[in-house]
DNA sequence: ACGATACGAGACGGTTCCGTATCGAAAAGA
DNA sequence: TCTTTTCGATACGGAACCGTCTCGTATCGT
């Protein structure tokens, strides 16, 4: 083939992403169906990654989408599309997938460590758009900067991962949760 | 043993608990790894249960804690009460549990319907508090109930199952996350 | 004290998956 | 074109569990 970039790698991972999609949790998920599913032989997988979690971590890393970069018009707008991202993926799939990584993150401080350098940049954005609206005053100068980052993420995760609350519309929802954190429950 | 009640029952629930809070999770859990733990023969598990789903469902269902009961005396205190008790369970080891069950409630609606069933009467609970705030006039006239109890329950699952923002701290967090979704971001 | 019952332990055949090894066909390189 | 890799497929022994079944023992009601 003229198409260099190992067509056997991609038919490998996308086998294994199509597979958690379907509903294949972690430890069901197997080498074998992996090799059926994408027409190659057990060897290969074998010949390119030692085993099952290096397999995973190659084919999840795909899923990562890209850092949004936020318009830095109003704070609120900025806020609006950052939640509006959490939870949200390039790859439809994701969706499916990133719940069955639920108990994994748990199960060892590796994996912990792991998520965490995965998200840190997204948040990393955020907490930056909520100092600048500090600084700015369209927030309020004693803003608690990490509190108020689970406020607005936490609902919108909550909602991606298990419809906690099946009434709400997952498309407003982004806007909803910032404005209903933005200006409070008190009467004013 | 003057003990009537099937302590055998008792060690079988207890084992699968055990096992479970200790990192297996959902598939990886055996009928043969609870029977030994358990100390009883495989039999007697199949003589009581007809496989691992029924067994669980009824592991399971001793960890449900007491729906809490509000004190009723400010909007502001039950809240913080019911957020505390969110993802919160009379057994230790529900904390490690809980997360192994996210993949399996987006498996089958089946699974999700009796999720819902399940947290519902706490989110009952939390609804009735916050019209009785509309009413009182601590809350806003046109507060959004639904999405008032995203906002108020999304951060401290997220915290509880995950630890989504490691620097949180978990005892003071309900007080924090009534106060700030009560008050607000923007300036007063 | 004795028969009925429930128990633990574990053997059993069957299934699935592991990771390795082999082999002929296809591709790539010289 | 001929050699050298790489590939797919598949066989293999080993391991873990499944759900059933059969032991010999302990417990219990009467």
């Amino acid at each position: 083939m003229s198409d260099m970039t190992s067509t056997a790698d991609e038919a490998i991972i996308e086998a294994t992403l199509d597979l958690l999609a379907e509903g294949s949790t972690i430890e069901t998920l197997s080498i074998e169906a992996i090799a059926a599913r994408a027409g190659v032989g057990k060897a290969t997988i074998y010949r390119r990654w030692p085993g099952k979690e290096a397999l995973l971590l190659d084919a999840l890393r795909r899923l990562k989408g890209i850092v949004p970069q936020p318009a830095g018009h109003s704070v609120r707008d900025d806020l609006v599309q950052l939640v509006g991202a959490v939870g949200r993926h390039i790859d439809p799939r994701a969706a499916k997938i990133m719940p069955c990584l639920v108990p994994e993150v748990n199960r060892s401080p590796e994996n912990y460590r792991l998520y965490q350098t995965i998200i840190e940049p997204r948040r990393h954005l955020m907490r930056e758009v909520l100092r600048r609206g500090v600084r700015s005053g369209e927030l309020r100068a004693d803003l608690d900067v990490e509190v108020a980052m689970a406020l607005l993420t936490g609902p919108m995760l909550m909602q991606r991962m298990l419809r906690w609350h099946p009434e709400l519309d997952e498309r407003v929802l982004p806007e909803r949760i910032v404005d209903g954190v933005l200006e409070g429950m008190r009467p004013r």
